[in-house]
DNA sequence: AAAAACAAGCACGCGTGCTTGTTTTTCTCC
DNA sequence: GGAGAAAAACAAGCACGCGTGCTTGTTTTT
């Protein structure tokens, strides 16, 4: 028997209990997505999941719409942190440049990309949860193109430097794309270090220039 | 009144008619994946695009599955016959490289790279469309590669060659894929062009390194 | 007459949103 | 501090619409 006033076990404020019980949620349907596809990802399914009734998920999120609409913000946001986890910790020196290629194709890799290709492709003719997704990957985009310019130590300035930082973005949403259906791995390590050796070049020839002044 | 004998308007013999009807459901499919997503493809939204009843199309194609795999089917060698259309007539000269860029760019864009990409997002989750979907897609890619290669001119025993051409189909589906939900070709020209440049640099050196063996 | 193409209708399962019900927690008043 | 009401969290069940696959029916062609 617990101690006169205390929580049963497993139980907390029923604020923090609501809170964890929607984390659960958002994390559920993300895997949802990731696992069994956006037409595989009922709220029924998403509830079992997460370890709660259909009547439950309904209190936190009174529609099927409404829990895929914050489910899309937190896995926007979980991307992004993942993204400064990973910038951090980059090699210096001659593999630098390959590192950050790897980096940003891992960004846009793995059961969050799968679950954000899955959200795309509903969005695509879906203008309400077009209207959602397009600032959200937009914004991730931006601080992904940010940051890959801070780590390469790219001068934009520069005519086709940014371009080709857009283009290796593009690169890296193409390798997802590429590895949705089959274990691409081995022919990405190779496509990342010639991609890699292609643009250090470039970005050397573009700082050669600026020192010629 | 007909001659007699004769068919009745737009009556021909019955197989070519069904023929027809085939070919139209098929083509109603694909725009249907297109336009509406893989949710809103159903049966019946197929067969009011193509003209004729949900019995018409069953009678045809037993299940959606069927009609399905038929179309990505279709599509597939709708996608490799425009592919061989576009690698005709591509210029000579300096913008050789940019405009067989700009060419597997476009093969990875459009309506039929939206519908494809609607059953790649389906296939990633279910197994059985998946296993039509992977070797059709790997010829299609592997058909675009040797395009590129011949197109290109370029040299695959050397070191770094081949992987640069992967680099380019993979930069097509990522480009293709950022297209999806907006309008992107303004951004989209200033990849490709600052992409060939890097390319046409990289295999020219290629081609230098070997001349001077 | 038989077969093929086409069309209409039926039964079923599924998923969503809503309603109703239960349990637990919080708050207020005495 | 305890009782009781209210609110919140959770769960069960219902009604409805939708889509698929199948059956039955009709028309056209062979």
């Amino acid at each position: 028997m617990d101690a006169p006033g205390a929580a049963p076990a497993d139980r907390g404020p029923q604020q923090e209990r609501s809170r964890a019980t929607r984390q659960r949620l958002l994390e559920a349907a993300v895997e949802c997505l990731a696992q069994t596809g956006a037409a595989g990802s009922t709220v029924g399914a998403v509830a079992e999941r997460a370890g709660v009734s259909r009547g439950a998920a309904q209190h936190h999120f009174r529609t099927r719409e409404d829990l895929f609409t914050a489910a899309l913000r937190h896995m926007s946001q979980t991307r992004l942190d993942d993204l400064r986890c990973r910038a951090a910790g980059l090699p210096e020196g001659r593999s630098r440049t390959e590192a950050v290629v790897e980096m940003l194709v891992d960004a846009y890799s793995g059961p969050e990309f799968d679950a954000a290709l899955q959200l795309w492709s509903a969005a695509a003719n879906d203008p309400r949860l077009r209207t959602h997704v397009i600032p959200l990957e937009e914004h991730i985009g931006r601080e992904a193109h940010r940051a890959a310019v801070e780590l390469l130590g790219a001068d934009e300035s520069k005519p086709g430097v940014r371009e080709a930082v857009r283009a290796t973005l593009d690169l890296a949403r193409g390798l997802g794309l590429a590895g949705l259906l089959t274990d691409d791995r081995a022919r990405r390590r190779g496509v990342i270090r010639q991609w890699a050796a292609m643009l250090e070049r470039e970005l050397a020839e573009k700082r050669r220039d600026s020192g010629r002044r």
